[in-house]
DNA sequence: AATGTCTGCCCC
DNA sequence: ATTCTGC
DNA sequence: GCAGAATGGGCAGACATT
């Protein structure tokens, strides 16, 4: 019996502290694979539960505190992180900076922190509820409290280890390759409720909790010169099988997830967040409209669109609306979940479709609080390739081909998107140090654009490159010598870490042209900067000087042209 | 009170 | 959002 | 195909600074 006791308190003492949490991350993120992170994970997870600090341990290996009020600002400020670093282990701001506060990249951090070593560790349930109390803290003056807060923390590690994950956390990035979903699936449906914040959506259903929304992969193009054509789409996506198909628009809005039982409106955006009291006037709407035509529940899926004199805001505009007057906010419902006390998941689209089509009208260029999407079956592809070009014409986004199969949610394979993508020219103009898995390389770019004998920063570029690309990019540029920032850029407001001697023409595709508060390439017809949406790198151009760049002036042609409702 | 800077399971 | 990567 | 981890523009809101 002794011994037993003995035994349960020496493995206590093991096991929940936060020396034993940082072990079983290293082991997880020293696997590459999948099914063993999960299995060590899910031995972890035995162990935290044994030991009373499950739900900490998860949070923590999400880097989600969860402090139940909304209002606060969940991470640690960087620079409130990285001068705690700095002040704790006696080292240059800029240094931690510079690393991002990676210690894994800091020279000799283990000497650094040797004179800080600890023989016993912190129990790992004290630790978090540190943290809790650092993610609290809100309102004037918490910064410095925080940076405290901090320091305190760094000095209860008691080895490197310890600290690089708790750094980790602190920026909300753990990186061990093992995530929400796979966490998730080692949950019961409760604790998935209470711990995730949504629902899975198989077993019961309970309306007010989200379902992780299905979503969409895009058709990619393998050449510029492409074009997209139904053939292709059958081949990649739909393998000869468009017969089962739907199409319809793409609305270029905000995902909304509308739940309605009991009188009552709950509205999520497309990452769960709550979404009801900032749309509350739409929510208002929402329920008369629900009560008036004698809904009784029902789970929605829809885009939230913003009208203006009968003609649909483009995004940008959409976004500004969206606090400060919510009266022209519209939905468009694409898909229902739930209706009338029946799970809706289980049947195929074309169940679906007749549900929601039946209850809710179609969408007109009127406003109305929520119409339903036209969708279309497939009869040939000449028709759907009509579709796709008057989508275009009509100012949209482009068109959604769906399968028709059940809801999946979290799922990217039933449902493809297709967008008009369209390439430029840009000029390389300097550097960014990247993070985590990039931080021995360059991890983005400063892009310009010539202009009046001169270039100017338009977009940053960070997509697009394979690893082996970003190296030989990285060498490249980092083995030149590099140049002080031009003149005409001295108050550009992100300064790249290495402005490049050479300036080099890459290819990039993007999809539209936005106002930008930030880029200043613009000319006397515009009163603010232009930049582009999704830019990704296609491809370098050797064969191309800096003033064959642009020109800018098609960038604010296409511009001009969306706001004067033209397209194509 | 006005302006600047930074952040977000943000939205896309 | 887009893209790349290892499994 | 999945899951994870890099990265983009730009908005409102939260904080700090002036």
């Amino acid at each position: 019996m002794f011994c037993c006791k003995q035994l349960r308190l020496y493995r206590f003492q093991q096991f929940s502290t936060f020396r034993w949490c940082s072990q079983v991350f290293d082991q997880i993120e020293k696997e590459s694979r999948r099914k063993i992170k999960i299995s060590l994970f899910q031995d972890a997870l035995k162990q935290a539960e044994e030991f009373k600090v499950k739900e900490e341990f998860i949070r923590f290996t999400l880097c989600d505190v969860n402090s139940q009020s909304q209002l606060i600002e969940a991470a640690v400020p960087a620079n409130v992180l990285y001068s705690a670093i700095a002040k704790t282990y006696n080292l240059e701001f800029s240094l931690v900076e510079r690393l991002y506060g990676e210690i894994n990249s800091m020279n000799n951090f283990e000497d650094v922190f040797n004179a800080h070593n600890k023989s016993t560790s912190i129990q790992f349930s004290s630790l978090f509820q540190k943290i809790q109390e650092i993610f609290e803290l809100s309102g004037g003056g918490c910064e410095e409290q925080k940076e405290v807060l901090v320091k305190d923390l760094l000095s209860l590690c008691s080895s490197a280890q310890e600290v690089k994950y708790l750094i980790r956390f602190l920026k909300k990035r753990m990186r061990i390759g093992l995530s929400t979903q796979s966490v998730s699936s080692l949950l019961d449906e409760s604790e998935r409720k209470r711990l995730l914040g949504y629902q899975s959506g198989s077993g019961d259903l309970q309306i007010g909790i989200p379902i992780q929304p299905q979503l969409a992969k895009s058709f990619q193009k393998e050449n510029k010169e492409e074009e997209i054509t139904m053939e292709k789409i059958k081949k990649k996506f739909l393998n000869d099988d468009l017969g089962g198909c739907y199409f319809e628009y793409k609305y270029d809005g905000e995902r909304l997830q509308v739940h309605y039982t009991n009188g009552e409106v709950k509205l999520f955006g497309r990452s769960l967040e709550e979404k009801t009291k900032q749309f509350k006037e739409l929510s208002n709407q929402l329920k008369d409209y629900f009560h008036n035509n004698k809904f009784d529940d029902v789970i929605l899926d829809c885009e939230m669109i913003c009208y203006d004199k009968g003609e649909i805001l483009p995004f940008q505009e959409m976004q500004n609306k969206t606090y400060e007057n919510s009266v022209y906010l519209s939905l468009v419902c694409f898909d229902i979940l739930y209706h009338n006390k029946q799970i809706l998941l289980n049947k195929t689209y074309s169940q679906r479709l007749q549900i929601y089509n039946s209850i809710l009208k179609p969408i007109t260029n009127q406003r109305q609080v929520i119409s339903h999407i036209i969708s279309h079956r497939f009869k040939n592809e000449s028709e759907m390739d009509r579709f796709y070009k008057q989508a275009l014409i009509d100012g949209l986004e482009g068109i959604m081909i769906k399968r028709d199969a059940v809801y999946s949610p979290g799922s990217r394979n039933d449902w493809l998107k297709i967008k008009k993508e369209k390439d430029i020219d840009l000029v390389v103009l300097g550097g960014y140090y990247g993070q985590g898995k990039r931080q021995q390389w360059l991890g983005s770019f400063l892009l310009g654009i010539y202009e009046n004998g001169r270039l100017h920063p338009i977009a940053k570029i960070g997509t697009g490159f394979s690893d082996q690309k970003l190296e030989e990019l990285t060498k490249r540029y980092m083995s030149k010598p590099s140049c002080s920032c031009p003149q005409h850029l001295v108050g550009f407001k992100d300064q790249p870490h290495v402005w490049f001697s050479q300036n080099d023409v890459w290819e990039v595709t993007y999809d539209t042209v936005s106002a930008s508060p930030l880029y200043p390439a613009q000319n006397s017809q515009l009163n603010t900067g232009i930049s582009v949406r999704f830019p990704r790198f296609k491809r370098e151009r050797p064969d191309k000087t800096i003033e064959q760049s642009g020109p800018i002036q098609d960038l604010l042609e296409e511009y001009f042209k969306v706001q004067r409702k033209e397209f194509f």
